[in-house]
DNA sequence: GACCAGGCACATC
DNA sequence: GATGTGCATGGT
């Protein structure tokens, strides 16, 4: 398929989802700071159980980048239990916020002010925030226009033929950036719109029959 | 009671 | 460079 033809096929898809899922316009978060927690509390986990740490996390008045610096390692722990891996967690979310205490002197915005490319690889310098969290963190909290792969994004995509299904993140990634516009609403739904089809279709069989994106890909499989 | 969920770092070959 | 493993909870 030439350009054209694919980046038609991607938007008519991205439509497909918006006329059944509508607007997500999405990060269940508050603040920047909250999707960057949300981001690595994530990390393999289900969002329900993110919700349970933050809500613990807003509760303990720690949603905070100098509450969270001070705070003892094992006592985040504690708190972020119910995200699980929190141990690690704890220390992800540690040096993430040292990071930009450090570098930043705390200034999220000041951090978030610069060149997607120099975000992004400061971002992947800190221990524990891999692509997929910081190309999160730059789209939903930093809003800027970088496409994030996820499971969802590669199963979804993988399994109606249109991306080989082991392709690694980068090539996913690319695909995405090389065909589409790059606008950061046009992303920021986008992903959202794929993680509402990860949700609700293309779970247990490969492709679910009511999938809203199986007649825009027909034709597309194997 | 299995199995899964919006990864990542690290060890080993 | 590819493959394997530890990390851990809560929902189905």
């Amino acid at each position: 398929m030439d350009h054209k033809a694919t980046r038609e096929l991607l938007l008519e898809a991205y439509q497909a989802l918006l006329t059944r899922f509508g607007h997500r316009q999405w990060w269940p978060a508050e603040t920047p700071l909250e999707v960057c927690v949300g981001a690595v509390l994530t990390q393999n986990t289900s969002w329900n159980n993110v919700t349970l740490a933050i809500a613990n996390l807003k509760v303990a008045r720690a949603l905070d980048l100098g509450a969270l610096y001070q705070m003892e390692q094992d006592t985040l722990a504690g708190i972020i239990r119910p995200s699980g891996y929190y141990n690690v967690k704890a220390k992800r979310l540690k040096s993430l916020v040292a990071y930009i205490v450090r570098v930043y002197n705390g200034n999220l915005e000041r951090f978030f002010d610069q060149a997607v490319t120099h975000l992004r690889s400061e971002l992947l310098s800190v221990n524990g925030i891999g692509k997929e969290t910081a190309d999160s963190i730059i789209l939903y909290a930093a809003q800027k226009p970088i496409f994030v792969v996820d499971a969802y994004t590669k199963r979804v995509f993988g399994r109606h033929g249109i991306v080989p299904l082991e392709s690694d993140y980068d090539s996913i990634q690319e695909f995405f950036h090389r065909h589409l516009p790059k606008d950061t609403l046009l992303f920021n739904d986008y992903h959202a719109q794929l993680v509402a089809v990860g949700h609700n279709h293309c779970k247990k069989r490969p492709i679910c029959k009511d999938c809203p994106l199986s007649t825009v890909f027909s034709g597309h499989m194997g």
